[in-house]
DNA sequence: ACATTAATTGAGAATGAGTCTCAATTACAA
DNA sequence: TTGTAATTGAGACTCATTCTCAATTAATGT
């Protein structure tokens, strides 16, 4: 169900920009929208061929743009590893706490957050349509260890 | 007298880790304090090479680690295009609103915010180190622009 | 001042993510 | 079914960054 969603926002984005359906975008968008979380490109593609689908590293990364631009994913954050994306579909906006002992992304929502960005934006006189939030530090369970 | 004293920093950083201060990290750390903003390891390199001084992109690149790591300075961002450096010295804390349409980054502070992230954190028992908050969207100028 | 020694440097090779090229293939409208 | 422009994939290429290693040098002790 949520698949056929997908897919049909990524048909209709294509086909209005007279881009084509292909097999690869197929399979591609497909992997995409089973990630339950965060992604990145090259493992992407492993569990293509692994699933012994046929897409090659070049499509994976030129429909991952297609897939940004019609907003079923986003970029993330890139690292030193790569760039990493997040599968939107289905998922709210939230932000990140990144917990630099163990590596885990804990994602949050804050209305009152989302509202005061808004307040500073009309400050600045800036027009805002996104923002990407990062928190850094230890996670529960990583502090309980410290000790 | 900024410069003495990020100086004194570096130095006693070094000197606490059986590190050397070595002519070509004084060229860098002198480079890197003198930018105002925000830099790239390139164009440093390039301003170094301009002032008719001497360091290799290799000695830039580990300087500016050592730099980050004694929190002179901060890696602020990655782009397609390379990593975003900081000087942090003289600095205080801020967000950013970046024009994705002129490329400008503008800084911000508000204490209201770091309130509220930390309350955020505290909700998650997450222990909070640092942060970065990046808001796109269109600066006032280019705003009126698109009008 | 000098020797000792381990840290540092730099040139260029290596790495790795991501993009580009272009001939062969294919979706899709008519 | 056909025509045709979009797409694909293998591998070349780019570009930031890291690594290698022989030569150099800072810092310490004498």
């Amino acid at each position: 169900m949520k698949k056929a969603h997908g897919k049909l926002i990524f048909g209709t984005f294509l086909k209005d920009r007279g881009l084509r359906f292909t097999k690869e975008r197929s399979v591609i968008l497909q992997k995409t929208l089973s990630c339950s979380g965060h992604f990145d490109p090259e493992s992407l593609y492993l569990q293509i061929r692994e699933a012994g689908l046929k897409a090659s590293r070049a499509s994976v990364y030129r429909t991952l743009s297609i897939l940004c631009e019609c907003g079923l994913i986003e970029r993330v954050k890139k690292t030193e590893r790569g760039t990493i994306y997040e599968n939107m579909f289905g998922h709210e906006h939230h932000d990140h706490m990144l917990c630099i002992q163990c590596g885990n992304l804990i994602e949050f929502y804050s209305e009152e957050l989302e509202r005061l960005q808004e307040a500073l934006c009309k400050k600045q006189g800036f027009q805002g349509t996104g923002h990407n939030l990062e928190i850094r530090g230890y996670c529960r369970k990583c502090r309980k260890k410290k000790r």
